[in-house]
RNA sequence: CCAGAGUAUUGGCUAAUCGCGUGCAUUUCGGUGUACGAGGAAAGUCCGGGCAGCAAAGGGAAAUGGCAGUCGCUAACGGCGACCGGGGGCGACCCUAGGGAAAGUGCCACAGAAACGAAACUACCGCUUCGGCGGCAAAGGUGAAACGAGCGCCCCGGCUUGCCGGGGUUGGGAGUUCGGCGCGAAGGCGCCAACUUCCAAAGGUAAGAGCUCGCAACGUCGCGCGGUGACGCGCGAAGUAGGUAAACCCUGCCUGCUGCAAGGAGAUGGAUUCUUCGGCCCUAAAGGCUAAAGCAUCCCGCUGAGAAUUCAUCACAAAAACCGCUCGAGCCUGUCGGCAACGGCAGGCCUAGAUAGAUGAUUAGCUUCAACAGAACCCGGCUUACAGAUACUCUGGCACU
RNA sequence: UGGGGAUUCGCCAAGUGGUAAGGCACUGGUUUCUGGUACCAGCAUUCGGGGGUUCGAAUCCCUCAUCCCCAG
């Protein structure tokens, strides 16, 4: 789990970045991203809807991974607003360097740098 | 050792690093330190409560919905325990929506003569004007069901050789009797029983056997004994017969509606008034005992705390933030009572509380790479999912002693 | 979180205790030189799964699964 101040609060904020907001996708996995306004923190969430399976525990899992790999390699250098959106059950159950190199690459066509 | 029955426990661990949530402490307000951090089902949301709001003066009735052996347990329950009745298993044990069908109504297709209130298709016996009429209700046939059931006995089939399955043990006519009972004055007549014989019928390849015994069951009424009771054992009287209430219904008991997204509350600071609050005994009050938020020997008083009213500043937007929100019919250990469910007493413990929603990642080790699965107001149950491991008790069989 | 509904042949569906109607599609046949049309015939092993009540269950009861909808 990243910091409280990198998470969202409310819900009007995720629906502007829903409006305003380019898209990248990988496999399994995309993400939406969105500059802030300068001062402000970035933030990054994470979305597995039921439809990607229907146990929560594989849920949480899925969310909890990606999670870790956003903290472990993000750098936000500019204010921006990330959202992955899940769509592949798979993910719950893939190698751990797998995992990390794909959200590498999403960080990266967002124009993200990695910390490595 | 093999095959089973029941109950209970467990549900990856250890170390290091990075990271997250909450409480507490500290702070130079950046942070730092420390403690704790999903389950037995957290699930399904099927029942019962707490709590909250609305409604209702209080009480009762009806409707609606639910429950259904008895006694207990429980805050309560449709839950649990023990027992009773019924069914299954060689047994340990398991299953059981288990009130009422002699209150009423409905339904019981097809088949069948007939489906519940009496009747008679075939057959049998008698009579006959040969059209039929009367008697009998064993048997055949139809069907899930058409007056049953139990013990004994007989026959057939099967095998594991003493068990299982199927069927029978019957009806009618005539005759006989130092036989019994009833009617009649009597000759005699009627009924019953036994025997002989004829017909019919079941079963079986065929033959043989084809008989004997006691009555039981059920509801009602009246009793005796045992049990808190359901009920069990036994006796007597006069009697009786289908099933279905997870069909309507009847009887007894329970039942207001909605649900934490309930609901509450602007925040901070000041002023005024009131209260002085704990624990135990006690229905409560009074009173008593222990003893007392701080200062003060005591009173007055001051501070603190709580409640109400009021003033100022800020805010007036939101699915934001706050309270509700976790100490509770709580958990653990011991002991006492009880067959048990459970209850009493003593000691100890504090064990998630988030709000886009906290448990992840990496490395190393453990012979085994670990099932079902993630709290969202909280409890008591039920139901469903669950890899594997462990403990205890018991049953049947085999072998050995 | 709370509440409501549905599931019957490949598709649409009737049936609410007594042999699972019907239409489309499909298969075979007849008609035609061929195709279509028309006509005839066929097509449900288990009515979502499991258990129970009943002589008998798609239907009644319990339980599980899947799907859909509603409130905030």
């Amino acid at each position: 789990m990243i910091n409280r101040v990198h998470r969202f609060h409310g819900y009007g904020s995720l629906a502007r970045v829903y409006r305003r907001s380019s898209a990248a996708r990988g496999s399994g996995v995309s993400v939406r991203f969105a500059a802030r306004s300068a001062g402000q923190p970035a933030r990054a969430a994470v979305v597995v809807s039921k439809k990607v399976s229907k146990s929560a525990v594989t849920r949480n899992r899925i969310r909890r991974r990606i999670y870790e790999a956003v903290r472990v390699q993000w750098q936000p250098a500019a204010p921006v607003d990330l959202i992955f959106t899940v769509f592949d059950g798979q993910l719950a159950e893939l190698p751990t360097g797998q995992l990390h190199q794909e959200v590498a690459n999403l960080l990266q066509k967002a124009g993200q740098t990695g910390i490595e």
